[in-house]
DNA sequence: GATCCATAGAGAAACGTTTCGAGGCTTTAT
DNA sequence: ATAAAGCCTCGAAACGTTTCTCTATGGATC
């Protein structure tokens, strides 16, 4: 049996319209894509059937037809935890946005490490981190597909990477403490695999060494980013002989599990102890006293990301570009002078 | 000029792959989508063929010639704030964990109040929320796409609906307290246009009609789940004359603000009150004490969505069933029976 | 060995759009 | 008025699949 021709159920095609406005199919296309040549009697006639008709064209043809894709996948790892939603969503909210006004879709692939993704029929790809995906990524940039990389700094791959400069927003955590008049200073490190954390520790050294105060390896503490092991760290650092008199915490979220210890330790924040995070995590303003941190310009590093993919896509550029964004200080409540400073 | 048969930078075909194989186009098909009538010999020499010239077939076609579409869209409002953060990123990745699974495609739709959806093309919709977007979901059904609505309640509409009880959990949160001996407890509600805040607010009165406790007027405060509005409240409750001894919020985010400001009324918590929040919001972990609050079962409700939808897809199923998911009581340490009646 | 049947494979139509080449109609200039 | 020159419009090919129909092939049965 030979399929009908037009199929009620399935929707109004173009054909449909041309057939109600007395045109030509191309026509109507033209009309539809905005173009000039069409005479304004029938333009108005073809804007008319589309109306009456309800006329939605098939995105998949259309496709088809040209070849393009507006469709933009980003590609975020699935993990758990609390920062990461905030950071996850925050990325989405400001990539979905840019993709909305550009008229791209959204397509969200959360990955674990082996799950593989259809890069066909995608016109672009954002890479919210490339954990797990690097594999990923270099295929994408084996077929040509437009691509950037966000929060990661890939030095060794032609391809755009908007990231951010922990270790400079390190180091501006740690010139404030200094500032204060800190001198004992530690660091609670997350895990260094991580390009973030092994920059902010670089940020770390490096003002104190600006400073000219010597690095005490003993007041170093590295973790994986966990709670557990941020608790662990911040017990031993109070046990510590000579303790600190303020720590810079490579995450919010392991810096409000040290207030939690430090409370412990009957220490009194900012009084007896000034503690800084990295994140600008909200919950860090929930609590007893609010964290000063370093915040991560998360919705301007998802739009950046979104606006140079759409360079890509539109071949307004084809060179790759490598940034790092800015990061900023937000003093809250939880540092003070030293009391010895104070006193002084 | 006619363009060229095929196109070598646009991608392998599956005419090349036909070519390659010394089979028809026909054949390849069936052997791409596991048809049983292939003949061994020709089905491996097709999978080599595949593997080798690294075919992956166009959606864009696939789609145009069955009609059907694996992408789903997820609608989903754009707000602001810590626990929409929490929230909105629990249901994306429960969704998207589960798309993947069944291998569906996941479009994200992030909406303000008018942003237009373009409802062609995609093979099903999940509404989590459908605050200003009931004009969206009922244009999808009048498409007869396939439709699931979370976290809403939708009586007027034939719609798969998969929401919270609200009701039974508030319900069982006042329980609680009774339970601990407290009588005076007050609770500080949501935005009461929106469902879940009236159904709280419900459950809460009829658990102390459940108990015999008459509802006192003066104990009830609204707000818009602002933090601005919780703090505006909890200052009037502990201002009262016979202040309550516990509260239930209905939300921890506002719980968490209460929380703040009864220690600013030199209130300890749980000594002197008690607080039940409502969400199960991680930030609740993370302040001086824990707080008691009610699951909602965020995960679950995202998987039943997609198992719902993907059953309206392929027609297992199509009348439509509206459930409600259980929540789930956590008592954490916010809470302790009244002074009163621990000295009794 | 001839007939029949089942089965596998080839060919072609169809999905809904874009876009190219060609022709028709209108306008302008001579 | 006629020819040249532009616009517009139309028809048709093309995009890459799926799927229907028909034919060829192979094996089984008598």
């Amino acid at each position: 049996m030979v399929r009908t021709k037009t199929n009620p159920s399935k929707g109004i095609s173009i054909k449909d319209v041309a057939r109600a406005a007395g045109v030509s199919i191309s026509t109507v296309s033209r009309v539809i894509n905005n173009f000039t040549s069409v005479k304004q009697k029938h333009r108005i006639k073809v804007m008319e059937a589309v109306k009456r008709l309800k006329f939605q064209p098939s995105v998949s043809a259309q496709r088809l037809a040209t070849g393009k894709s507006n469709v933009v996948a980003l590609v975020l790892p699935r993990y758990e935890g609390i920062f990461y939603s905030f950071y996850a969503l925050e990325l989405i909210r400001g990539i979905g946005t840019l993709c909305s006004a550009y008229k791209l879709d959204l397509l969200l692939h959360l990955t674990d490490t082996r799950s593989p993704i259809n890069l066909k029929g995608v016109g672009g790809i954002i890479f919210a981190d490339i954990i797990g995906n690097r594999h990923h990524l270099e295929e994408a940039l084996a077929g040509h597909i437009p691509t950037v990389v966000i929060n990661n700094y890939v030095e060794d791959l032609e391809v755009d990477c908007i990231a951010i400069d922990n270790e400079g927003g390190a180091a501006s955590a740690v010139d404030y403490l200094i500032g204060l008049g800190h001198k004992r200073i530690a660091h609670i490190s997350g895990d260094l695999v991580t390009q973030a954390a092994a920059e902010r520790m670089k940020g770390y050294s490096l003002a104190l060494q600006k400073h000219n105060i010597t690095l005490n390896q003993g007041y170093i503490f590295k973790t994986d980013y966990s709670r557990g092991q941020a608790r662990a760290a911040a017990e031993k650092m109070f046990s510590l002989a000579n303790p600190p008199t303020a720590v810079f915490v490579a995450s919010d979220s392991m810096a409000l599990e040290v207030m939690a210890v430090a409370r412990e330790y009957g220490k009194n924040i900012p009084g007896d102890f000034s503690i800084v995070g990295f994140d600008d995590n909200p919950s860090g303003l929930y609590g007893p006293v609010s964290l000063t941190t370093v915040r991560q310009p998360l919705v301007k590093m998802s739009q950046e990301s979104v606006k140079r993919l759409n360079q890509l896509i539109s071949k307004e550029r084809t060179e790759p570009e490598k940034i790092k964004l800015p990061t900023e200080l937000v003093i809250r409540d939880s540092c003070q002078p030293p009391a010895s400073f104070r006193k002084g």
